[in-house]
DNA sequence: TTGATATAATTCGTATTAGAATTATATCAA
DNA sequence: TTGATATAATTCTAATACGAATTATATCAA
């Protein structure tokens, strides 16, 4: 047991989760041809679209700005379509296009669900050193007010029924 | 004791410590006008310079091409000064400006170092609950491998004395 | 109905980041 | 000395990210 650890080991291994989350772009890319950010927006919408663009910003704790360039990115690609709503014509409905659901299906699991999996399937007395560990450096950094995650959250939005669909530019 | 702690709450909490990391930016340019990059980047240089632009890199975990840039904006500002080194005419040494110094005397701490602060003033036992806590999700994430951060690490390169000074453009 | 306010998506400007290519300089071997 | 290789900084391209502003649409109150 290490009873020695130091202050600078500690943060070694913050980094290292740090590094472990950006570095992950790369590996995704290798392997789905998508940059992380992608990757993770694509598996948000696989499981819950049809999701309205801020839902999408939502469920990945970025700016909707940012989302509408990661957006033309995969439309671009042709792994989701974009559909102006009928009944709110301010909402576009977001889905996976054919292409898309046949990528999903090959894709490598997201960092995040790494982590879902590798926390799930714990010991209990292994995951609560993590929970209390973690629980402890929220306290010391004040972020104990910080808003919760909805990781694999449904409902995130009143999804709505789509009725209409045209492809291409919308407007 | 919070032994019902969930899979997500230990997500949300992890998030909460990124946040925390990511939001220190825009403390960090309402306090002293500079963005965290920028401030991390001085005080590294204000602890170890004269610092090589690559040396910077290294305190940093970026890239050179990226410290480039955030030179240039410190530069810009007035801070540091850039001086290609005479010894050896590929390198360029990297110092504070006196209105640098005067910027350091009141900035505040760069999210780094409170985490250091925090975690050195932490009684022995919740220090431990932390230190196993991020070593366990390390061996979750399979990063055990990833370098060390040699935070307040000195002595990073040889640190080469500078004889010239050119300010302004460099080459 | 009309005007004020709110909401959804987008665009814009700035910054950060990686990775690849480039330029300049140094070093080492033949 | 010269040529190959290595190193240091920089430049370039693409992607991400935020916040602010903009445009279009919806809603609510007068």
């Amino acid at each position: 047991m290490p009873n020695t650890t130091t202050v600078e080991e500690v943060i070694n291994n913050i980094r290292r989760v740090f590094q472990v989350f950006n570095d992950y772009s790369k590996k995704a890319k290798r392997e789905a041809g998508l940059t992380g950010p992608q990757l993770w927006a694509i598996k948000m919408i696989a499981e819950n679209a049809p999701l309205k663009v801020s839902d999408v910003a939502r469920l990945m704790f970025i700016q909707p700005g940012t989302v509408v360039g990661i957006l033309d990115r995969l439309e671009e690609k042709g792994l989701v379509s974009r559909t102006r709503s009928q009944k709110d014509r301010r909402v576009v409905t977001i889905e996976l296009t054919e292409e898309g659901k046949d990528l999903i299906a090959q894709a490598p699991e997201v960092i995040q669900g790494h982590l879902v999996k590798g926390l799930e399937s714990l010991p209990a007395e292994n995951f609560m050193i993590i929970a209390n560990g973690m629980e402890q450096l929220v306290k010391i950094l004040g972020a104990d007010e910080l808003p919760p995650m909805l990781i694999h959250t449904r409902e995130i939005c009143t999804p709505q029924k789509k009725n209409g669909k045209n492809s291409g530019k919308i407007g």
